[in-house]
DNA sequence: ATGGTCGGTATCCGA
């Protein structure tokens, strides 16, 4: 058995905010960090600017303008690369990697799910048609997997609860909030997945990991989403010893419109 | 009901 604390955050744009991870560093103290929207490809990953950060071992996938993933880890890890190219579009949307942690290997997703555009309806929208494309591919490829000792994060751009946004019946027409989004993700997690945010939190409160841009005072309206998830599977739940959502980070300068999301497990 | 703000391939598009 050893600590895992497993950190997600939705940084939009790494090369602009990559001075942020101290803080992030600071607050959280995570073993691994995994980034959506690092917006950059490959071969200009600032490999330099994060080498003082004290995270050796990453793995990520990205590209120009949009998107983007990436995982770095105080753990040693190796990539992991069997899952298929979702939607067959190339638009580096997941990367995988196996940790090499003390307890044993332990097998980690981090995703950044299509946001779905404005109009909620697959007919008028190919974006939101892809969402949930996404999402039922995801499901059933995880379905089709026998699954132990894992860990899935990211931006998965869908908050599933009544109490993962700020008004349920205000948001039901709302791409990140709509039915056939929630019960796509729900049956995702279903696949073999426990919410480990939700573990610790009741359904009844209030949790959100996610704030527009365009609120002005953004803790006074407090109209925010929980979009950034941290899923287990059954086998290390026992484990989980706490969650944090950091939202301190919404205020930090120039900062991202996500905050970052940890979980500390036994692994 | 409207519009509000960010970042990057930048005077539009995606979020």
């Amino acid at each position: 058995m050893a600590s895992l604390r497993v950190a997600t955050w939705n940084i939009n744009s790494l090369r602009l905010r990559v001075g942020l991870l101290d803080k992030l560093v600071e607050a959280l103290g995570p073993d691994v960090i995994c980034l959506q929207e690092t917006k950059v490809p490959d071969l200009l990953f600032p490999a330099e600017a994060l080498q003082p950060l004290g995270y050796p071992h990453t793995v990520f996938r990205g590209m120009k303008g949009y998107n983007g993933v990436a995982i770095l880890s105080r753990v040693p890890l190796e990539l992991h690369d069997t899952a298929p190219d979702w939607c067959g579009k190339g638009d580096c949307r997941h990367v995988a990697a196996t940790l090499q942690t003390p307890g044993g290997p332990v097998e980690l997703h981090n995703f950044y799910v299509p946001a779905g555009g404005d109009v909620p309806d697959r007919t008028q929208n190919p974006k939101y048609g892809h969402k949930l494309d996404f999402i039922a591919e995801a499901r059933s490829w995880f379905a089709a997997r026998t699954l132990s000792r894992s860990v899935l994060v990211g931006d998965l751009n869908i908050a599933p609860l009544e109490n993962d946004v700020w008004s349920h019946k205000q948001l039901l027409d709302v791409v990140s909030h709509t039915p056939p989004e929630t019960e796509g993700l729900n049956a995702w997690m279903d696949a073999g997945f426990v919410d480990a945010v939700r573990h610790f939190v009741p359904p009844e409160q209030k949790l959100y990991s996610w704030w527009s841009y365009r609120n002005q005072d953004w803790r006074a309206s407090d109209r925010g989403r929980r979009l950034d998830h941290v899923w287990v599977t059954p086998d290390l739940e026992s484990g989980l010893r706490s969650q944090t959502i950091l939202r301190d980070a919404r205020d930090w300068p120039r900062g991202s419109d996500h905050v970052p999301v940890c979980v500390e497990m036994e692994v």
